[in-house]
Formats: C-alpha cells, structure tokens, sequence
DNA sequence: CTTTTGACCTGACAGC
DNA sequence: TGCTGTCAGGTCAAAA
C-alpha cells in the first residue's frame, strides 16, 4: 500500500497523538506478521516515553530512552489513532495506549508488515542498514544515479523501485516519474544518459513533494492516521490508467508486467 | 556480482 | 449464492 509520501503523511498526522506520551498498555492481537512480533516487546515498551517519531524510506521508526519501535506497512497497513477504549477491529493485530487516552492501532488484513524493536541504532538494523539513499535528501542527485546505473542492466523502473539505490518508489510513484520524464521504464538503466537521469532526479523531488502535499495517494485503504484519505489519485497521470488515453498526446496507453508489477506508460510519449 | 522467481496473506471484484 | 481466477501502494530469500 504505502510508498514514501503515503508513510510520510502517516508520520506527520500520528507525531501530534504520540510524541511525548507515555505508553500505557501494550496489546498483541496477532503476531504473525512478515517476521513475528518479538516476544519481549511488551516488556521493552512498557512505561516508555515515545521521543520522536520519523520515516527512513518506507519504514517509521518511534524512538524511545530505551530503544526504537520499527514499523513497516507492507502492502496494506495503517496505522491509525482512536479513543483508547474503541472497540478493536478486525486485522487490528498491534495496540498501544498513551497517558492521553488515545491509541495507536495497526492494522494490516495481508500482515506483509512488519513491528520490530532494536535497542541499538535502528539504522543499523539489518532491515534498514543497507538501504538506499532518500529522495528527497540533496545528495539524491542525477550523478547518484547515473553512478549506480552503471553496473545495472535491468529495466530503468526496477532500478529505481531497487530500495538499496534509493528508497521510497514504490510502484504507482515509479510509473508516474517515469511518465514524466518521457522514459520508457524497460529501458535498460545502465543505459540512459545523465541528461535523462536529470530530468528523472528532478521529476522524482518534484512528484514526491507534490504527493506528500497532497497527503498520499488513496487507490484502496491509504488513510492518514486520523482516517483521512489523501487525493494525489486525482492527479495521477498514468497509473491505474487501464484502456484510457494518453493525456498528453492521447495515444492509447500501454501496460505489460515488469517484475510482477503492472507497469503503465505511453509508447509515443515513452519511446526511448 | 546481477536478475528472476516464488513466497508470504487477505479482500475485492469479474465471470461463470 | 456460490465457486474460481486475478489483482492489489512490498520485499525478502533462493535460484538462475
């Protein structure tokens, strides 16, 4: 489900509940996610103070004195704020309550998330130490990527859903870049010149920071932590676009599979 | 080393 | 009202 500026809009509406509050009670509804809850979370959270909450590529991270609560969202979790006392709902599979009477609920029906805990530094996690660099940060730049294309043959779109180059596309934002940029996303990416690579760079900030404005992209369940869905859909160019036209140059759009996921892109306006 | 494939899950929807 | 097949904002391990 969530790609960068979903999980982004998600940390920006749950810091307001949670930072500063103190955890009260820790529930496990179900612990089978992509790796087990670890056994000893309830007794590593207990009475702890949540200092800061904030996102490395798809993953949010809640700090505390005495550790770090790591969450991933997989295909179709949420994370979401009710009165402590709302009656828990189905795929409800991880509760916290606050010293404020409120609650954090996870919610995940496909469980490809995933809720972890490190004392240590959770960027140094084996889930997150080797991922890529964030989008948005300024070091992300067209040499980036035009340096890591090198030893890549794969499609151009693979290369930059790739989490180790750089973290946060995901597959409608990988679409819609590519779109942008007047790319096609088979093109192999160790071979696509540095010019293209920054019409690519700068499209990627520029739609990223466009969908976090727009508060992420609802297809099916992305809402913000108090229930509220995003409108980036209204302003998808070629996603989702299944026997429609092309906006730009109204040539009937094109999609194939590439990875397993549905790829979309106009063979005029893509036709590198 | 890079690239491809299968696996993990539930729910929604189309077609019979 | 079923049943079956297909698809979905992800990503890891194993195989090639």
């Amino acid at each position: 489900m969530p790609e960068l500026p979903e999980v982004e809009t998600i940390c920006r509406g749950l810091a307001p509940s949670i930072v500063q509050q103190k955890i009260i009670t820790i529930t496990i509804y179900n612990n089978k996610l992509r790796y087990p809850i670890p056994k000893n979370i309830s007794k590593s959270l207990a009475k702890q103070t949540i200092q800061k909450i904030y996102r490395r590529g798809k993953y949010i991270l809640l700090t505390t004195k005495k550790g770090t609560l790591i969450i991933h969202l997989g295909m179709s979790g949420t994370l979401q704020i009710k009165p402590k006392n709302h009656p828990s709902g189905k795929h409800e599979h991880f509760i916290l309550t606050f010293a404020n009477d409120l609650s954090l609920r996870y919610k995940d029906p496909r469980r490809f998330g995933a809720i972890l805990w490190t004392n240590k530094d959770p960027l140094k996690h084996p889930l997150l130490k080797k991922l890529g660099i964030e989008p948005l940060d300024n070091n992300f730049t067209a040499n980036y990527l035009y340096d890591r294309a090198k030893s890549k043959h794969c499609a151009v779109k693979q290369f930059i859903m790739n989490n180790e180059v750089v973290t946060g596309i995901g597959n409608i934002y990988a679409n819609e870049v590519l779109f942008a940029a007047k790319i096609n996303p088979l093109t192999a990416a160790n071979t696509i010149t540095l010019h293209r690579y920054q019409i690519l760079a700068k499209e990627i900030k520029k739609i990223l920071r466009s969908a976090i404005k727009h508060r992420g992209t609802t297809i099916q369940d992305h809402t913000d932590s108090h229930g509220k869905q995003g409108s980036f859909q209204n302003k998808l160019k070629i996603y989702g676009k299944f026997d429609e036209n092309c906006c730009r140059c109204q040539t009937k759009l094109t999609h194939i599979k590439l990875g397993q996921r549905t790829t979309f892109f106009c063979l005029f306006c893509q036709n590198n």
